[in-house]
DNA sequence: CCACTCAGGTGGTCGGACCACTACGCATCG
DNA sequence: CGATGCGTAGTGGTCCGACCACCTGAGTGG
């Protein structure tokens, strides 16, 4: 069947590296229960003695988990479980947008324009009065000046508020993380440099429009249409 | 001559921990093209070196890439950068999914109908005899076996492989994680013993059937009621 | 009653030591 | 001559102990 090697603790599969092992195993105490999110867990000392591993194993397994959004350390206070919320977890995929290139941008923004065109649609049938007049807000902003980072910047709060519109935080948090800053200026630099600006003003247009008209399906074409430009620039670019 | 300004060109900016910054030079060294995929690290000892920092918080920052899927680390040959896939990248994404709970699981759920529904549509059109037959595979299989371990292996396998035949592997990624063991397992456990084994099946004939008649809208919309039937039964479980 | 001080505890960093494993060249054997 | 085996150098993995930087809260003084 299996082995026979004697376990000196209730669970130690024995397998990988220590600090693999570390993770996995606070992982589950999170993933059980054992441990609430925004709770604080014991020191680094007391962790790395409970789990019978030196504390540089443990830090590593710390630090691991608070890139991935898991824990959060506050030096001086102690180690918490962060809030577990969409963006403290999904915020790691923004290293995904970062690091990807030539085809993979072309999937990335093939599923931001799904994502985003539904999520669109949402916003267009939920979106309350307050939550309208700060898209225009950002929309207004966007056309009134030619600074391309101020211009880039109120885009990204434009769709921003837009998705937060359509209630669903997970998808906000994906959304926000295909559009990141550094994501967008990469593409961006080439595409408005074809005279893409006033394209992109009125389709802008078009989406503020179904959204006032509270019509899913207009702001789901105008949204599917609005991505999918880029994203079709885009495809040209990689086959010179 | 370098302080003082919001942003250093070279050197390192001086903020957060030492640890971080690691991070994000190795980040960088990898955006900027200087290290391609599949590339060999220098080892911890001369990266500590030259960043000037000691090998633990190195080793720290490594571990932390490692588990983002960036970096790979094999024992006794050296670092190295992963393909930098969306498989190696968006391993990470199963992370949000089995620590995710209460409305959040609605939500994920959401995202990979939405998702899902639109790679089974593109499959429709796209997929290929072998990857047909391959679909078929486990669809038999899972019909012809009582084993709910059994059952949820081809479960899984079957819309692996039509995700598969749509040709997007960012997406196919995401649905990886979104469709991960542990996930299933949690929402299947109570839902399956309601009956719905039948339904299922039913659902699955339903998408199978728009598979080889190669219809995207049909299949769309099999594969939109199919998740969409577990979502509206997760939602119900959390309103008692 | 409030503000300040300061000591203890916590995460952050460092340097060194040793272990486990891999890779590669060299000597050996067929 | 080629294939095999072995040993060694180099790598990541683990551990230890020390010190630093920072936060917190109890105690002190006004």
């Amino acid at each position: 069947m299996d082995e026979s090697l004697p376990q000196g603790t209730t669970t130690a599969p024995q397998k990988g590296t220590v600090t693999q092992r570390a993770i996995d195993q606070i992982k589950a105490m999170i993933g059980e229960g054992r441990l609430e999110p925004g709770a604080r867990l014991p020191t680094e000392r007391d962790l790395a003695t409970q789990l019978g591993i030196s504390r540089s194993s443990m830090r590593e397994a710390i630090r691991a988990l608070t890139v991935l959004g898991v824990l959060e350390a506050r030096h001086g206070s102690g180690i918490y479980v962060t809030q577990l919320e969409a963006g403290d977890l999904l915020e790691t995929f923004g290293v995904v947008a970062d690091l990807s290139r030539g085809p993979r941008l072309v999937e990335l923004l093939e599923v931001r324009r799904i994502l985003e065109s539904t999520a669109t649609a949402l916003a267009a049938a939920r979106i309350s009065a307050d939550q309208l007049a700060e898209v225009e807000k950002h929309l207004t902003a966007m056309n009134a000046t030619d600074d391309p980072e101020e211009i880039l910047s109120h885009d990204l709060a434009f769709h921003r508020a837009i998705v937060a519109s359509a209630g669903n935080d997970t998808m906000a948090a994906i959304l926000e993380g295909l559009s990141s800053r550094t994501f967008r200026a990469r593409v961006w630099r080439g595409y408005q440099e074809e005279g893409a600006f006033e394209r992109t003003r009125r389709e802008h247009a078009a989406i503020h429009r179904a959204l006032v008209a509270h019509d899913p399906e207009a702001a789901r074409a105008a949204a599917a249409s609005h991505v999918g430009e880029v994203e079709q620039w885009l495809r040209t670019q990689l086959q010179p």
